[in-house]
RNA sequence: GCCGGUGUAGCUCAGUCGGUAGAGCAACUGAUUUGUAAUCAGUAGGUCGCGGGUUCAAGUCCCGCCGCCGGCCCCA
């Protein structure tokens, strides 16, 4: 006999051998081995079919728990590949994980996936569900996996198994149902019909192994549920999100537009320039409270300051060059980045040990030549501008200035209510500098994660050949999670640049540079936020404060004094005078998500007052005006 | 750059089998003067992304290019 503990700490004996799922009926409860899909014996993940040899902590998951969800997706993508290979014979398999919302399969076939393909795929694989075969678990040796999957064609497979071999495993474990076969350590559900429900979302070109020299793979994406009301419900919440998409909203509330003559490359209508220029003053405001100084360097370099910095050498695909009519050669190079021209400027005079931390801020436009696949709204653009800065310090300041970066970004998403998570990328295996170095730097940013109780995510590896960093993540409205605010320590630019400050001891030493940004750039931020937000901006940020609509055109007169007495104090108000009724102005402002909307009627003229309506609906009532703008005298303001 | 999808009025979209383009909203004009999400009527608006080709005839079929969308790669 073998002792089982559960969760709640009782415990229970059975025979060695019993099967978790018996164990679970006999032991447990009916109830419970029906509604549970896995196990976690001992920390480890398994299927109930696995049978229990030692003692044994043990934890059932059913249906309710998240990891439950996961594992039917990993379940759906085996059942999308075996279905997938029955109707295209000759495509192979590679890989299928499952991902936050779902899962893929890429498989490898000369033609793509149409449309109509993905619909029989879906429904073959809702059938496969409802044959309800048992997913069957066996191990063989790395030989005769080898053997198995190259007598199936499968190259990848084969290609994916010798790896694993390479890497010192015996045997590998392999998962069926009905008669389709794929490797995997598992563990999976007991049958296909526990899946409840698959839908195929979409299909795109991958490259094999992320590689673009790599041959390119059809990827299947698609979901899985318990059910069709928790499938309706997730598709439903797409869709809702989408109307919160920065694109659709920038239309709807005229933002931006952009040209295909400037592919990636916005026009800011006097609205979306407001949302601009208010997070610029506002960042503006901030940096300078925090003790950096802005500056301006040129667009424009020689290439000699990009062979210096390495650009030239690295990241000259990606830079827009320009045509020296002199030369007659590209000599000239828009920058893509602030990093050099601000060594540049760092080293127009001695400096002194007493200057540092030295803050340049920059808000200067900058173009990168992305591909032109990778183009897509406000989210990835070639023409954009970053909150800017490069912190040059003595080693023994990165402690400190790390720490007040991330309590200001921290300031900084948290007034307008974003949610971020942070990324600690550590030493990649080609780098520069020393370990003692490293291990100093590492220390240093993860220290102040810890300091501050930021949650973070560890990506070994991951960091710049020049020093380690953070990534502070921000999720748009489809979920797809984008890069804002960053902090990279960078110990190669001192040293490319020679870049030097006189010390307390009278000796030259090489200053450390912090790049940071919060918004990252203006664009990618203004585009989560109008996601955040749905549109309906706080009313500092929002480009329309108040419109005023008046009941009657007799009104007009007063309304425009009151237009001019809040334009007056600096608010941006706006009043709709057309001969329209009262209901279609106001549908009109809500439309626009104005935050508030100003009713005047005889009441209000005689009463020298005004009556608010809240963005939503919220009637705020007849007040006077000086009351009014009491109100916008707290909310307008930068936060 | 690669794979797939897609492009019709300012916006959202319809356009059948190839037979020379339509709606709603917005705009403009007129009437209406209304108290918290659409007043009524009328007018105007299009080189169907661009360039070739097939055809008696192309928004529609074919080819190329460009943009946009979803991914890959890359990244703020």
């Amino acid at each position: 006999m073998i002792t089982v503990t559960l969760p709640d700490g009782s415990q229970k004996q059975t025979a060695r051998g019993t099967t978790i799922g018996d164990f679970v009926r006999d032991g447990i409860g009916a109830g419970l081995a029906k509604a549970a899909l896995f196990a976690r014996v001992n920390g480890q993940d398994v299927d109930l079919a696995r049978p229990l040899t030692e003692d044994a902590k043990l934890q059932v998951f059913t249906t309710k728990s998240p990891e439950a969800l996961e594992l039917i997706r990993h379940d759906a993508a085996h059942v999308v590949a075996s279905v997938v290979q029955r109707l295209f014979p000759g495509t192979q398999v590679t890989i299928g994980p499952s991902t936050e919302e779902g899962f893929y399969y890429d498989f490898f076939r000369e033609k793509p996936f149409t449309p109509e393909d993905l619909e029989k795929i879906e429904a073959e694989a809702n059938k496969e569900i409802a044959r309800n075969l048992p997913f069957v678990r066996t191990e063989i040796s790395m030989e005769e996996a080898i053997r198995l999957f190259e007598g199936k064609g499968e190259k990848f497979k084969v290609e994916i198994v010798k790896d694993i071999a390479a890497k010192g495993a015996k045997t590998l474990t392999l998962y069926s149902h009905g008669d389709w076969v794929d490797f995997c350590l598992g563990p999976h559900g007991p049958t296909t019909g526990r899946i409840g429900v698959i839908k195929i979302l979409s299909s795109s070109g991958a490259y094999w192994r992320g590689d673009h020299r790599n041959p390119m793979l059809q990827r299947v994406y698609g979901t899985a549920f318990f059910d069709k009301k928790a499938l309706q419900e997730y598709l439903t919440r797409i869709e809702e999100a989408k109307k919160r998409d920065h694109r659709k909203l920038g239309k709807e509330l005229d933002l931006f537009h952009f040209h295909p003559f400037a592919p990636g490359s916005a026009f800011w209508t006097p609205k979306g320039t407001t949302l601009y220029q208010t997070l610029s003053n506002w960042m503006r405001r901030l940096t300078a409270e925090q003790g950096y100084v802005e500056i301006k360097t040129p667009l424009l370099f020689n290439k000699g300051l990009w062979e210096i910095s390495g650009h030239w050498g690295k990241y000259k695909e990606n830079m827009f060059l320009v045509l020296d009519n002199e030369s007659g050669e590209h000599d000239f190079s828009l920058k893509p980045m602030n990093c050099p021209s601000h060594h540049l400027y760092f080293g127009f005079k001695r400096h002194s040990y007493r200057d540092l931390p030295l803050r340049l801020h920059t808000q200067d436009v900058l173009h990168r030549n992305e591909a032109a696949g990778s183009l897509g709204g406000l989210t990835r653009v070639r023409q954009f501008a970053q909150d800017d800065a490069h912190i040059y310090c003595m080693e023994s300041q990165i402690g400190d200035e790390v720490r007040r970066f991330v309590q200001f970004l921290d300031h900084v998403y948290n007034a307008v209510g974003l949610q971020y998570s942070a990324k600690f990328s550590t030493r990649p295996e080609q780098r520069l500098g020393d370990d003692a170095t490293w291990d100093q730097a590492e220390t240093a940013l993860e220290g102040v994660l810890k300091t501050l109780n930021v949650p973070y995510e560890v990506k070994p590896g991951e960091g710049a050949f020049y020093g380690p960093k953070i990534d502070f993540d921000v999720s748009d409205s489809i979920g797809r999670k984008w890069q804002l605010g960053t902090i990279q320590l960078d110990y190669l630019a001192a040293q490319r640049f020679d870049l030097t400050y006189i010390g307390e001891d009278n000796a030259e030493h090489r200053p450390v540079v912090l790049h940071r940004a919060i918004f990252g750039s203006f664009e990618r931020f203004i585009a989560i936020l109008t996601e955040h937000f749905a549109g309906a901006f706080p009313a500092w940020l929002a480009p329309v404060q108040a419109v005023i609509v008046t009941v009657a055109d007799r009104q007009l007169d007063y309304a425009r004094q009151v237009k001019e007495q809040l334009r007056a104090k600096g608010y941006r108000v706006e009043l709709d005078e057309r001969g329209q009724t009262l209901n279609a102005k106001i549908r009109e402002a809500q439309i626009h998500k104005i935050p508030y909307t100003l009713v005047i009627g005889d009441n209000e003229v005689q009463a020298g007052a005004v009556a608010p309506r809240r963005y939503g609906g919220e009637d705020l009532k007849s007040m006077k005006l000086e009351d009014f703008q009491a109100l916008l005298a707290k909310e307008a303001p930068l936060p």
